[in-house]
DNA sequence: TCCTATATTGGACTTAGTCCAAGTCAAGCA
DNA sequence: TGCTTGACTTGGACTAAGTCCAATATAGGA
């Protein structure tokens, strides 16, 4: 994650002690959390960080594109890093856990012009639902 | 929906004046309604019906499977009524309009057992963007 | 008509998130 | 290195969406 630390950087980021943190928090492949997760594990290497600056730091990286928002349940929003390699969600209906997947084929192109209904389509997000293996053996 | 009214009561519902015009209010194609615009419309018709009520009557819908919850943008629920037609959703980027919509193929099919991690995939939920008519001309 | 399990009510509460004025500090410049 | 300043952070108040609950009302069967 330091070539993000990088990237803003270059972008003209300040760099400060508490946008360090949440970039180290959010770090790694299939991670999807939560506000309130990636401030109390900011907490845990930084405990003064407020909850508005991890707010505020979250929303930047997503405006800047380098981490997604999902909301695959209804509860709270969801921040994912892995924002460079276009993917969708495979989520337990049971306990929520969250992989990351590639499905193949195009499905923008399946969406016939007869559907579109004048829309200028440009984007699509899928969620998979299912449960996962500790689940479905429970 | 009166069919729906019938099957309900088939299904042991008591019948009351906010059930029925809960029920009303979500009638029709492409209707996505929050939980407080389905409130606003009901209390049009029924003015003492309150805002617990509604949420327990969309709740109820919702886990018979008559209504679908959707929350296509990131604010509140939306309750669509079009749940015995398999569909999924177009939404304007600008102005979040949304359409029902469905695609060809089975994207199910689409998602490779090396990108399943173990889960049974039992589901999958689509959300296409772009924007409408009105929001790509102005 | 009466009875009672079921439904409704309104208000308090919770959760997720936003906003803001005041204080702090990173980083460019001398 | 030590200023300066505009960008960043803070905490607390505020909002929006939704849940919970104890008290009250009522649908529908006997």
């Amino acid at each position: 994650m330091s070539d993000l630390l990088e990237r803003l950087r270059g972008r003209g980021w300040r760099m400060t002690a508490q946008r360090r943190v949440v970039a180290e928090v959010l770090d790694g492949e299939h991670v999807h959390l939560t506000a309130d997760e990636v401030h109390a594990r900011a907490v845990a290497k930084l405990p003064e960080i407020s909850r508005a600056t991890v707010y505020n730091t979250l929303g930047e990286l997503v405006s800047l594109g380098e981490v997604l928002e999902v909301s695959t349940d209804k509860r709270a929003k969801r921040y994912d890093p892995n924002a460079h390699r276009p993917h969708h969600h495979l989520v337990c209906a049971r306990c929520g856990a969250i992989r990351d997947v590639r499905p193949i084929g195009n499905p923008l192109a399946d969406l016939p012009d007869s559907e579109r209904f004048g829309f200028t389509v440009s984007d699509v997000e899928m969620t998979y639902r299912g449960l996962c293996p500790d689940c479905a053996s429970a």
